[in-house]
DNA sequence: TTATAATCGAGACGGTACGTCGCGTCTTACC
DNA sequence: GGTAAGACGCGACGTACCGTCTCGATTATAA
């Protein structure tokens, strides 16, 4: 047994959840440009030398609380693919919508584009921040690759099917819609997507 | 001919190629965070008023900037959808190389997803830099949605495909890949991700 | 002629004194220790920015608001060696009773030792600061200089007294007391030990 | 005797010596301003905790190494005072050279001016300190000023000499040059000064 | 020809946030 | 109770960059 006795002052739970609970709402209603890392800790009651001992920059911790917002239930499958990727979709899009009305006062277009972007930069800023958000992804997308690859291997979808390119042109089509085209991402759109993505993937 | 109406000296029009010049080089040897207006001014031997009087925020001036970037040859479409797409396709992803090694020295990950999430960022910031990504984006692919609706009802595509939505699959794979999962987009990826979208689009 | 024309906009008289005002202010009513440049800048209603494109360091400017306190008005002398120096020392008393009651609340000792003391301080910190305060002491006690010598020519003081070393009895004298000591520095004290010094000394 | 009336761990009189080691080795290679507290306990390998149970503030450590650095050898006098007196300036301009260096790289001026001014600046934020530094100086200067007083009485100094502005003069010429002056304290000054101070008062 | 007016280079300005530093206190577990 | 470790609150620092402004100096058209 190595020695388990940590050494000094622990650092205090209440302290990260009051900071991740204060930059969330600084998040939704200022949005990434007008969060300040100040007003995060004012409204935390926790000196900024506390954040910033966790978090090392207003980038980490915006991340942080974006993969918070993003987290979905874990879902069972049913092994009816269609059904399935439905589902996983729609939960993506509701992450998604979880992030709307950040900062911008009504405007047109949907606000969570911007979050999503400036996550995307600070992942591209940083490589460790990327890093996490890779890994989330991959952790979070995990099983529906299986699902597929099992759906695969079982004949319910052709044998030269890949899972990850299928994947990717169904994820790629919600964050090209909501990032460039600004064109809607509804329930119906992600039924048209499925459908035309399976059109010729299904056995 | 009379009056011009116009009054005043004129705006220098070598004032625009050069800043246009020091915020490419800027951005591509600083990357976006580190590009600072200040410093494109004086790079370009240029007062920040001349610049402002026509990029009315550094957010106006990359974007125009990225928009050169990324400006393809237009292309005569030869009527096969297949290599058409994959054409076009490799056109988008050469767009984006052209962004690569913007700031960052030789990290893991694509330098070109950071100016791309940034502009896309952007975008969200201000309703009118989002209106001309759109409408950039919007004209560089009317011509292969019209390919693709062309195809479609001349029989090459089945009937109820739906051209958007295809378009949306091919595009967004590339960016999700490029934002997201960071992994490669090479020709290989190009052509089997157009072989998986047209799998069961083709008649 | 050389270029005389200045170009850009230029620095506002107007925003040096609102600083210097406030600055002295603050340092008067809070003390060297929670003097703070921030409040100084809100105070004086200017950014900091403006401030530190002026002054580079609190430091700086302190030590040139502390300057303005200790300018003496210019003096005639009148020839009498002994009522010269002790109408110089005692304006030089002067000077350091203006900086009285700096910060701390009415504790026993001289507030302006502390001042004194920071000042010192600062000029061994930052060299040039060190050079304006030597330079600052130098013109100041040019005239005085000037006299002694003088008054070594004309036969008042003997031949072999050296004027800087006298004044060093003198002026020293004072800050040893105000500074080490602590001991109090009236015009009683002023009398005894202007005669002190130069009861060897004249002729 | 029955119970001490101490209980628990005795303090480790180890850590004592440690931490005034560090802190005179950093205080010297570093100076004042760059001094850190932090480094010292670790330097000393020492919790902080038991740095400020010993000393309550920065300030209190450093004038007690300060004060070290200054104490200097009990010394016979040979009732010589003019001997007498330049053995005793001489001893304490040698004390100020033993904090020479402190932290600035050779620059122009004496680094231990800094160390002086900031321990008179530091005496006058504590009056506790204060009190210590005035009664540290006091009892250095205490055999000296009888000697001034003994000789005063014995007919070798004039009988209005009072040794208290005597010795002012002396002292002050010193702390003078060093703060304020910058000039050269050296052993042919030392010389020059007691002579100009006992031109008058010897009788 | 002389107003008039917009542009240009230069650089100061107000504003806002950043991330860092150091002090002195507090909270652990261990001795 | 002392000690090592280290988190914590507090407060200020000096920096960076944005986008605006104020200068004096140009450079064009219009009267």
């Amino acid at each position: 047994m190595g020695p388990t006795g940590r050494r000094g002052r622990p650092r205090s739970e209440a302290a990260d959840a009051r900071i991740l609970d204060a930059a969330l709402e600084s998040l939704l209603d200022r949005g990434y440009d007008r969060f300040s890392v100040d007003e995060v800790a004012m409204q935390a009651g926790v000196a900024k030398t506390t954040l910033y001992r966790r978090w090392p920059t207003k980038d980490h911790l915006i991340v942080t609380v974006v993969a918070r917002l993003q987290d979905s239930v874990p879902v069972e499958y049913t092994g009816d693919v269609r059904a399935d990727l439905t589902h996983y979709l729609g939960e993506i899009v509701a992450g998604l919508h979880r992030m709307r009305q950040a900062g911008r006062p009504a405007t047109s277009g949907d606000a969570s584009a911007g979050l999503v972007a400036e996550v995307a930069a600070a992942a591209a800023r940083h490589a460790d921040v990327g890093a996490a958000v890779q890994a989330m992804f991959h952790r979070r997308n995990a099983l529906v690759l299986t699902l597929l690859e099992h759906a695969r291997e079982h004949g319910e979808l052709h044998a030269d099917v890949e899972p990850e390119v299928l994947f990717d042109q169904l994820a790629g089509a919600l964050y090209y819609r909501l990032l460039v085209t600004g064109r809607p991402i509804d329930e119906a759109y992600v039924d048209r997507l499925v459908a035309s993505t399976l059109r010729g993937a299904s056995a």
